[in-house]
DNA sequence: TATTAACACGAAACCGTTTTCGTAGTTTTT
DNA sequence: AAAAACTACGAAAACGGTTTCGTGTTAATA
């Protein structure tokens, strides 16, 4: 069992100092040509390579950034997260991830647990309860320190950090617009609570839609599903509403709405048409296939990686402060059966 | 923007040493009453916190553990992972994520990164390409330097290591008993490349569950698909060979192919039945639902954590071997409408 | 009262780097 | 030939902790 060469290690077995080894090994013009050559032909030889945390310590930075979201198991969390990785690995970072699990509590002690040095900056969605409890002092805690913050999709106007969203209530205005357009009247919401910032953006994009349509919104036609999952309510609201659509705020409300359509003998999407949000494995392989909004979750995450890079190695060489800046992805329709064209 | 504080800063306004701050925080029987009240007091109205980075340069470990996976928006990983960050997370262990993206050079490079100091030990399931290459020079590289590694599903008999695997073999057989007891003769494997060695042990349990059973194996009812989503083979399979029954060795291939065979007006389960790996969203949400092997991810991935933090801890107190041991995960299946049961 | 033990604390080494600064020895300049 | 300027390298501080060991004071023992 080998253990790792150090700096040290090269400076004795050369006779070197150990300042020398690691101008040497930087190619330092300060070292001459045969002593450079010997130093790095022995590393190589030994392969050398730097301990990181020794090189964090004294460079005060780490290269590594923390990523906190609120669920893994969960198609458009983990392809904001395919993107953060992405974007970060070829930069030269690393990316520590922790779950919130829609915890407040999980969220404050993975920050504390980071805010230690471990890492240059945040990338991270809010828990559901930290939107409940609108209690954002752990963030406030981890700017304050001057360690960069991005948030992304579900983000808060308490925190004045760099952001990442996606056009919410401008893109469910327009599947709700599409839906009308292709000639439907009662289309029906299925939403969750709106401590979700998302939620209720959506809903926004919704009521507008209806109304620049001329259809008055009918509260009836909402439905707000509980954090869990409670979905019994979808067949009875169906059912008591004479529903010809319904717009979901995500994919497993749809397809499970869609599912008790077709359970019931109603046609998808004569009868009824179904548009949800996340377009995941679930939209694609669902029959007929649903039509879903994409979040373009890789960009949202290369987009956040680019914006926490930048600013931390901005902050490294030059002491101006960058304005913090909120960018918006767009979102797309993906269009398949479950609607009609 | 407060800036962190340190044992110095405090040592400085108190008058007393780093040691005597540093040993007054962790209750030292050395240090007298009053001065570790003024201490603990004084850090906690400034909320210290001690730095990583400084304390893992010192004790030459980092409570950090690096996960490599060929994949993360993938429903079984996902969970491995989930079930590594909650055992990982509940013992003060971060849990720096890597992704392979199936690729040899990307899984070497992730390695390198991470082995120069910046975790205790690995976890990772191998990518196909390094599977395919049969090269494990760079997991030899880390074990050879005493830095433990957990391998999980994706393993091989190359690394001496701790392993988390399947019963996979024996899952499959179960699964195509199961199918034949209720009727099925003509039962088809949708497989992959047999270089992953998970294909290869439910490709054996398939061929002995029929021999088992007294039916021989037609080689025409194995079709191998692809590395890529080329899956246009899987119509005139099921049209030309008569099967009555489809098990496939992970979701989609699964999902795709009831999607196919429902499109062709073949009953599902009466005519055709099918079971396939991995009970994610995709089997939970089809119609009919689909019947599948569950994983039992975050248990895998909670063993995995538990077998490496095991050993890191137990390679800081002691200098006995631990033997290295390779643990089985029972999957269990998950019946649904797409099989008769 | 002299000796020993207990107590409370500080100095300093150490982890593995980076980086500033000082200085021999050599070369160039005048 | 003396002064100035390079060249090539080493010593040492620093990053922020932990830990060993030494020591001055006081209290207990003989």
């Amino acid at each position: 069992m080998r253990r790792k060469i150090t700096l040290k290690d090269i400076a004795r077995e050369l006779e070197v100092s150990i300042s020398t080894v690691s101008k040497a090994l930087k190619n330092s013009a300060e070292i001459g040509r045969d002593t450079k050559e010997k130093v790095q032909a022995f590393a190589k030889l030994y392969n050398y390579k730097p301990n990181n945390i020794a090189v964090s310590l004294k460079n005060k930075h780490t290269k590594n950034i923390g990523v906190i979201i609120p669920d893994i198991v969960h198609y458009f969390f983990t392809t904001v997260f395919r993107g953060i990785e992405k974007y970060a690995n070829s930069h030269g970072y690393n990316v520590i991830i922790c779950v919130s699990d829609e915890s407040f509590d999980k969220e404050v002690i993975n920050m504390e647990m980071l805010a230690n040095g471990s890492i240059d900056g945040f990338i991270m969605a809010l828990s559901g309860e930290t939107q409940l409890k609108n209690d954002f002092s752990h963030l406030r805690e981890v700017t304050d320190q001057g360690i960069p913050l991005v948030l992304f999709d579900r983000v808060t106007d308490e925190i004045q950090c760099d952001k990442v969203i996606l056009n919410d209530t401008e893109i469910t205005h327009q599947a709700i617009t599409k839906m009308i357009k292709s000639g439907k009247r009662r289309i029906g919401l299925l939403t969750t609570e709106n401590f979700f910032n998302v939620s209720t953006d959506r809903e926004a994009g919704y009521r507008k839609a209806l109304t620049d349509n001329g259809i008055s919104v009918d509260e009836n036609l909402i439905l707000t599903l509980p954090f869990n999952e409670e979905i019994d309510a979808i067949g009875p609201f169906i059912d008591n509403n004479d529903i010809d659509a319904i717009f979901a705020v995500n994919e497993i409300f749809a397809i499970h709405a869609m599912g008790i359509a077709q359970g019931k003998g109603i046609k998808v999407p004569e009868e009824i048409s179904f548009i949800g949000f996340t377009d995941g494995w679930l939209s694609r392989y669902a029959s007929p296939g649903l039509t879903s909004i994409a979040q373009h979750g890789d960009q949202m995450g290369e987009i956040a990686a680019k914006m926490l890079i930048d600013r931390v190695e901005e902050e490294l060489k030059s002491e101006i402060e960058i304005p913090f800046r909120t960018e918006i992805v767009k979102a797309s329709i993906v269009e398949r059966e479950s609607t009609i064209n």
